[in-house]
DNA sequence: TATCAAGTGGGAAGAAGTGGGGAAAAGTGG
DNA sequence: CCACTTTTCCCCACTTCTTCCCACTTGATA
């Protein structure tokens, strides 16, 4: 189960630091693309699969920009000996990456944010529309 | 069945003692993470299993800002010899915890929050709420 | 009053984050 | 087709921070 917050800087090789229990949970790699709300995704080989498939069961009509968004986005993320992974030029302007980033742990997956716009997120996050969301959902 | 109010210090370490009967209702560790009206939660694992899998049904999608704010908060909290748990400076920001620490118990899980919020939350409880709310749920 | 449990503080070992250098591969021009 | 330049990628070393463990103090209880 992927869960926690971690700070990592970008440094100028656009190198971007892994949390250690991320990478023993995911195995020796994974795959990295865009996601909603301005962030990118990381995905264990094995969950990668499972989205991918229930793509493919929709139409492929109906879901050609949704795989064109995840598709193209995607790399093989391999963490290098220090767990630190490369993250393409696109995949950063994608989400805003300059240099201080946060690495969240959401479940199944794990997300990639720009420092400032996770800590914006958060404000908006903890104003109060979770409880109305939870409420929503019948928690 | 956790009950009970108990008042800690966090030292400059960011550690919070933790009471002895809770520790040994929940086990050996348990999850905690930010929960509504600016406090932390405590689960049990086995609570932390029933919860995250209600979450799991519900749209990935729609219910993604709930499983952020949840899972990114979350940690694995595995009391040292003394009994304390260490909390992130995340989940101490979230809750405003900076020394003074109410932990309460409240029947599946406990709570954490900063003093003076325990002790105005309680104000307001006295005030009156408690009866409409008990009406509204047809107590 | 003595003993035990529990809360608090500090130090040391280990892991993790960050920066830099060197080798290999790929791309480009002659 | 060969050689040179540039970029990518891998590995090593250092510094910082986390985390675990031990000791002390305080309060409660017998």
């Amino acid at each position: 189960m992927l869960m926690g917050e971690y700070s990592y800087a970008i440094d100028e090789k656009g190198r971007l630091g892994f949390p250690p229990k991320f990478r023993e949970e995911m195995g020796g790699s994974f795959i990295v693309t865009r996601w909603l709300d301005d962030c990118l995704v990381a995905f264990s080989p094995g969950e990668w699969e499972r989205i991918s498939a229930l793509l493919s069961e929709k139409s492929m009509v109906k879901s050609r920009d949704v795989q064109r968004f995840l598709y193209s986005g995607a790399i093989q993320a391999v963490p290098d000996r220090q767990g630190r992974i490369l993250l393409p030029a696109n995949l950063r302007r994608h989400a805003g990456l300059e240099k201080d980033v946060a690495v969240i742990g959401v479940g199944n997956h794990a997300e990639i944010w720009d420092a400032r716009a996770w800590q914006e997120k958060n404000e908006c996050l903890r104003g109060g529309p979770i409880a109305a969301i939870m409420e929503e959902l019948e928690f």
